[in-house]
DNA sequence: TAGATATGTCAATATAGCTGACTTAAAATA
DNA sequence: TATTTTAAGTCAGCTATATTGACATATCTA
């Protein structure tokens, strides 16, 4: 046991607790804008992965969302039946599939993320530029990156 | 558009996407052992709230899970079928429940808590106190505390 | 050409959530 | 005290998102 406070158990489990409400509260947001398209959190991830990867492919998708590929797969169908994702034959390999955005899905992407940020952007706002860097650099070590 | 590069667009989403990866990574390192136990996530996040938050009442649980009561009842149901909890009659007011792990349900937390705290603590202690203290203040600020 | 890989799909099942309707007991209030 | 409100529990049925396992197809690699 440390004797640093912040290393203490009770405050690890304080910071269990926050994750989780961090992580709802950040994707609860914008669960009325998916509603009208009958989108739920499961083709907003993919939807967020698909904007800052473009052209990622299927595997890439999975490696990130931790799902197995029949999941993915109904979310995928969803997506490319209401005409907001496209998938191109793999430039190099032809096998893989290239998943992109079209302007469909663009534009539903932008008013999710615009809902999104607000919660962010004022966090971020009441905080100076070192808290923000190290709240990143924490986090980064969480999910080991 | 601000020109702090930390309150850029592309920023937010990054923060966005690393909220995701820090919760799943977080509560899916407990998952082996609570299966031994036929519990899941619902019920791991049930016990957490139950240890930090003793005595605490049905309606305050449903006020931190945000869930309805029907889905908190059949959690409940589960971990009291199993011996991990004890609900007491309200001291002060009889229509209300109390709350709390008995020596089985305290044993599965601290269980679940030494898996999970691993996480944490690499993070933490490969970290400074003011990192910690500033990675706190921004995620408490994320979720309105 | 044979085997490995990337993707897609069928079927069945599990988990965790939801809505809506209703009951019971106890507290609060008119 | 009689009535209303609140806290909790339950039944039934449904939805969203995930799982496992089996198998098919196309394409790449050795």
């Amino acid at each position: 046991m440390s004797d640093q406070l912040y290393l203490k158990d009770d405050q690890i489990k304080d910071f269990i607790e926050k994750i989780f409400y961090a992580y709802r509260e950040t994707y609860s947001d914008p669960k009325e804008i998916l509603k009208k398209y009958s989108f739920g959190t499961a083709h907003h991830r993919a939807i967020h992965l698909i904007e800052r990867y473009e052209g990622l492919t299927v595997s890439d998708l999975l490696n990130k969302l931790k799902i197995t590929k029949q999941s993915l797969n109904r979310v995928l169908r969803d997506l490319i039946k209401n005409k907001s994702i496209l998938v191109k034959k793999g430039e190099v390999d032809s096998r893989q599939r290239q998943i992109f955005l079209n302007e469909k899905g663009k534009k539903l992407f932008e008013e999710i993320f615009l809902q999104q940020k607000k919660r962010i952007y004022n966090a971020f706002k009441n905080s100076d530029a070192d808290s923000v860097i190290k709240f990143r650099n924490v986090l980064s070590k969480i999910i080991n990156e």
